[in-house]
RNA sequence: CGCGGGGUGGAGCAGUUGGCAGCUCGUUGGGCUCAUAACCCAAAGGUCGCAAGUUCGAGUCUUGCCCCCGCAA
C-alpha cells in the first residue's frame, strides 16, 4: 500500500521501521521540525527523520498543519492509500483525515479507551497497573476517540520502568500496525466503537516528580520512581540538595526485621517520614516512608550522573555531620 | 553564543594561602572465624585530561585545546 507516515520520537520510529520492512511503499514521512535540543541547544532531527533520511524517504516538516493549504495539497498529491500516525505530536484536522481512502490509522500505547492522551505509558506505570497494551484505531477529530481496530495486551512487571515498557510497546506497536494494515488491505479489519468508560492520561507535570513523604505510601513512591524513569526522575531534598532516585525497593517483612536488628526498632519508630534510617557503603541506604521502608538502589546527586547507591556513598554523604 | 558542574591510582570523591599526592570502596596476598557482605595485617596500582606559560617549585595560578556530565527544552 502507499502510505504516508506521521510520527516524531523513537516510539514512532519503530512503527515506521516495521511497515518499511514489511514492504509497504512509504510515499512520504511527516515529522515535527528539528528543534534546538540538548547541551548547547543544537538542532537535533527527530528519530523518525533520521530513519527517513537513511532510507531516502521523502520528508515533510511543517511547522503547523492546520489551515496549511500548501501542505495539504502536497499531501494529496502523494495519493496515499492510508496515513499512519504514531506519536506525531499534532492533531490532524478533518481535511487531512479525509484524504486517504482507507482513512488515517493511529497506534496508541494503551488499551483504549483507557488512557487517551499524551502519556499513556507513563500513567500505566505510575498507577501501578499490572497490564497495559497497544491499540490501533481509525482516527477521528477527537483525541484518541476513534474506532478501535486491533489491540494487544502486555504485562507490566513489578519493577518495570516506563523506559523499559516504552521500548517493549514501541516494538509491539510496529507489529500491530503491520497486522492492522494487512487486515485493512484484505478487508477483514474489525471496527469497534469505544465505550464511554474512558480515562485520560495527560502530559506529566514537573511538580509531580517531587516525592511527598507525608502522603505517599511506599508503593506509590515505588511506582513514582519507576514511572518517571527515565523521563524526569523522582526527587527529594537532603541538605538542600536535589537528589533523584532512579531505582528503589520496598522492603518486605523479613528485610524490615533484618534492618531492625541493624538499628534499633525504636529508632525506626521515632524517625520522621523521609528520614534516612541507615546510610552505609556496605549495607545500603534506607529511608522511612509513611507505611514502610524504602531501600534506595540507584541514585543521582546534583550535577552528577546516575550511579548505584554503593558508588554514590563512596564519595558522598546525605546525612549531615 | 540557553544556564551550570567536572576531568586526580579499577570505582566514587578530598586536596587547605602553590611545597614530599590522600580518603572510602574494590583488587591481590596473608591472618582470625563453624561461617560471613564482618574483623585484623600487608601489598600492588597515579603521565593529577592535553599543550604552553608564570615560579626555586603547580593537582593547586594564567592562556589555548580536547573530552565528559547535569539542568533546561
Amino acid at each position: 500500500m502507499k502510505i504516508v507516515f506521521m510520527g516524531t520520537p523513537d516510539f514512532a520510529e519503530e512503527s515506521l521501521k516495521a511497515i518499511y520492512e514489511a514492504g509497504h511503499e512509504i510515499v512520504g514521512v511527516v515529522t515535527n521540525p528539528d528543534r534546538p535540543k540538548g547541551r548547547g541547544m543544537k538542532m537535533i532531527p527527530s528519530p523518525v527523520k533520521e530513519f527517513a533520511t537513511e532510507n531516502n524517504l521523502k520528508i515533510f516538516q511543517p511547522e503547523k498543519i492546520k489551515n496549511n493549504d500548501e501542505f495539504i495539497k502536497e499531501l494529496k498529491e502523494l495519493h496515499p492509500d492510508v496515513i499512519c500516525v504514531v506519536a506525531y505530536g499534532k492533531i490532524l484536522p478533518k481535511d487531512i483525515l479525509d484524504i486517504p481512502p482507507y482513512g488515517c490509522i493511529n497506534v496508541h500505547a494503551s488499551i483504549l479507551p483507557k488512557y487517551r492522551g499524551a502519556a499513556p505509558i507513563q500513567w500505566a506505570v505510575l498507577n501501578g497497573d499490572k497490564t497495559t497494551g497497544v491499540t490501533t484505531m481509525y482516527m477521528d477529530t477527537g483525541m484518541d476517540t476513534g474506532d478501535i481496530i486491533l489491540k494487544q495486551k502486555v504485562e507490566i512487571g513489578e519493577n518495570e520502568t516506563t523506559g523499559e515498557l516504552w521500548g517493549k510497546l514501541s516494538k509491539i506497536g510496529g507489529k500491530l500496525l503491520v497486522e492492522t494494515l494487512k487486515q485493512i488491505e484484505k478487508g477483514t479489519a474489525p471496527r469497534e466503537k469505544q465505550g464511554e468508560d474512558f480515562s485520560i492520561a495527560p502530559m506529566l507535570d514537573k511538580k509531580m516528580a517531587e516525592i511527598d513523604w507525608n502522603n505517599q505510601t511506599v508503593e506509590e513512591i515505588h511506582n513514582l520512581v519507576r514511572g518517571l524513569n527515565p523521563i524526569m526522575g523522582a526527587y527529594t531534598f537532603y541538605n538542600n540538595k536535589k537528589i533523584k532516585f532512579w531505582k528503589v525497593k520496598v522492603l518486605n517483612k523479613k528485610e524490615v526485621e533484618d534492618l531492625e536488628q541493624e538499628i534499633s526498632k525504636e529508632k525506626i519508630k521515632s524517625a520522621n517520614t523521609g528520614e534516612i534510617l541507615l546510610e552505609d557503603v556496605k549495607k545500603g541506604l534506607y529511608i522511612k516512608a509513611k507505611d514502610g521502608i524504602l531501600e534506595i538502589l540507584e541514585i543521582q546527586g546534583e550535577n552528577a550522573k546516575r550511579m548505584t547507591v554503593h558508588d554514590f556513598l563512596l564519595g558522598n554523604k546525605l546525612l549531615q555531620n
